[in-house]
Parts: structure tokens; sequence; C-alpha cells
DNA sequence: AAGAAGGTCAACCGCTCTCTC
DNA sequence: TGAGAGAGCGGTTGACCTTCT
């Protein structure tokens, strides 16, 4: 494995020999490295220091804990690279006797292929932007008894997906059902028990929190528990104009039709939204159906606009069915 | 059985950060 | 305050290993 062995500037290069092993270990044993460029003189080894550095604490360190990585220790890289990123040094202090290197290496040879495999973006943990394409991986992520700690973490994250989902259109409906005087007879009683229907799916959410951890701790991210706060706490009878509070993008004009049918929905990538929403579901070219968000950032007809994928509203939202087509009025 | 393809991981490279003078 | 040296970090490489055909 390595490389082969090979001299640069007199300095040997390439796969460490186990009496060079040796040397470093004794001589790290009986005087500490002190400084690493001057140690390889001190210990007799041809090696520039920063190769000997990288030895010792790659591999020889006595603290170094090898073999397969616990089900616990991929759950902790899978949870803290969530918030950090590629940070190896950092994940590593959290996991005793593993390196950096040894992380790096776990995380590109099979954590990322697996997250890449269940549809989500290994960098940001999310869905991929191409949500129908990984519509089966959610469907059967739902379905999931397997306490797999990967399986576990995508679980998560793509409750995640749907709760926020359903809190987009949670509130797009808290905006449509804003009636100055509102009537039984009117369509608004009908939005008002959809939404009602809504609210009752929230508790879902406190009762398994989704990523609370990751949330909480990463601040430059969107938290559910505040997207619900807020909404709860916003008067029902509010203004149609969204919210510069409100962590959700509505300018969504409100004469469109629930109704049945396919429709055209774009996924905006996360880079283009403001930084507290994950994603944002646009509306598409069909508008049978209301747009849940319109994206500002969405162009139709740009070649540099996010890609429109075709399905129904109902499909990748089993729990929202619309059994009749309900107009309701422009506020 | 043998070659191809893909996976693994130790080690290197180059950049950035931190410290000292 | 700026320059230089040392240390650390993340990305990449490439030889060996394993699995597939």
């Amino acid at each position: 494995m390595g490389r082969s062995p090979s001299v640069e500037n007199g300095l040997k290069k390439g796969p460490w020999t186990p009496e060079e092993d040796q040397k470093l270990v004794q001589h790290i044993q009986k005087h500490g490295h002190g400084s690493w460029r001057a140690l390889p003189k001190l210990a007799g080894l041809n090696r520039c220091g920063k190769s000997c550095r990288l030895r010792w604490t790659n591999y020889l360190r006595p603290d170094i804990k090898r073999g397969k990585f616990s089900q616990e220790e991929e759950q902790t890289i899978l949870h803290l690279h969530s918030i950090l990123g590629n940070k190896w040094s950092a994940i590593a202090s959290h996991l005793p006797g593993r390196t950096d290197n040894e992380i790096k290496n776990f995380w590109n040879t099979h954590l990322k292929k697996k997250l890449i495999q269940m549809g989500f973006d290994p960098m940001t943990h999310r869905p991929r932007t191409d949500l129908f394409s990984t519509l089966p991986h959610l469907l059967a992520l739902a379905n999931l008894i397997d306490h797999n700690p990967l399986e576990e973490h995508a679980a998560k994250l793509q409750a995640e997906a749907i709760q926020l989902a359903k809190l987009q259109y949670l509130q797009y409906l808290l905006h449509s059902t804003a009636p100055v005087n509102p009537s039984p007879n009117s369509h608004f009683g009908i939005l008002e028990r959809d939404s009602l229907n809504l609210l009752n799916l929230i508790p879902s959410i406190k009762e398994n929190p989704v990523s609370n951890s990751s949330l909480m701790e990463n601040q430059t991210q969107f938290s559910i528990e505040n997207g619900i706060s807020q909404l709860l706490h916003q008067p029902i009878n509010s203004s149609p104009l969204p919210d510069p509070q409100v962590p959700f993008n509505f300018q969504t004009p409100l004469n469109t039709e629930m109704g049945q049918g396919s429709n055209n929905f774009t996924m905006v990538s996360q880079e283009d939204n403001p930084p507290n929403s994950p994603w944002i579901i646009s509306s598409g070219s069909s508008s049978t159906l209301p747009p849940l968000i319109e994206s500002s950032t969405s162009n139709p007809g740009d070649e540099n606009s996010p890609s429109s994928y075709g399905g129904s509203a109902s499909s990748w939202w089993p729990e929202l069915l619309f059994e009749e087509p309900i107009m309701h009025e422009i506020p």
C-alpha cells in the first residue's frame, strides 16, 4: 500500500519500514517530538520532519484505535460532518483514537457513497435538488425499521424535508385563509379545515425531533423548531404579504386552483436561496395546483435557471390529498 | 484461473494558519 | 507591522487488495 520508495533531495519518501518506525517511536518516547524539522536528524532518520509527523500522528501514536468504525462512531461522523463539513481534524477531536486521515478516508470510501446512493447531497446532508428522482428513496426511508446509523441519519433528514414542505404549505394555507369576515359557507371554511388538518400533522415533528441536534447546533441552518414557533405564533388573519420574520418566502398569487392532475415544480438549488431556507419549491409551468413557494430566483426560460421536474403534489406528499377542486379567493 | 474493475488507505502535496522576532 | 519558519489541514495520489466477470 502507499507509494513506492523514492529519494528526493537525499530524503526518503514512500512507505515506512519497520526499522524506521522503531527509530521514530523510540526517539519520541525518549525525547518527545520537539521540533519536527529537527527530529529526523536527531532520530537518525532520512526523512523530512513532515513525513515523520504524519507517520507518528496517523499511525504510530500509542493511543490510536484501529479497526472498523463502530455504528456509534459512524453516527458521530455523520452528525459532525453535517455541522462542520470537511473539518476532519475537528471531527477527529470528537472521536478518541481516530485520526483525521482515517476519518477522511472512511468518509470518502464509505459514508459519502452511501449518502449519494440514498439520494443525499454528501456536502449539505440534504436531499438532492432533483426531488422527484429521489422520491423512491424518500418513500422507502419512511418505512425504515432498520436502525442502521446511516439510515437513521438519512431518515431524519428525509423526515425533516417532508416536514419542511408541510410547513411551507401550511404557511401558504394560513396566508391564503385570511378572510376579513369568514363565513361558514365560504371556501375559506374548507381551507381552514385543511389548515387545521395540517396543524395536526405538526406534533409529529416534536414527537420525532428530526435532526434537532444538528439544526440547533448549527445556527446558520434553518431551525424547524423556530419555524414552528414562528408559524404558530403568527396570527391567522395576518397580512398575505410575506412576513420577513418567517423563514419562508410566500409571494404566490392566490387565484390558483387546488386540484388534481400533474404539476410541474422547479427545485431551486440551495445555493440560490436565502440562507435560512434549506430549499425552495417554486411553481413551474402548470398552475393547476397552488405553488408552494414562488422563488424570486427562478427564471423560466433561462438556461441557468433550475431544471423543471414533472410530478404531482399528492404523489410526493401522500398525506395531502385533494379530494375536490377548491377555488379560493384573492384576499 | 486470470484479467479487469473498483475499493482501500497510507503517504504526499500544497496551501493556510500561527507564532516568533 | 511585516517577514519567515514551523506546524497543521484538506485534497489527492497510487500501490495493494478484493470482488466481479
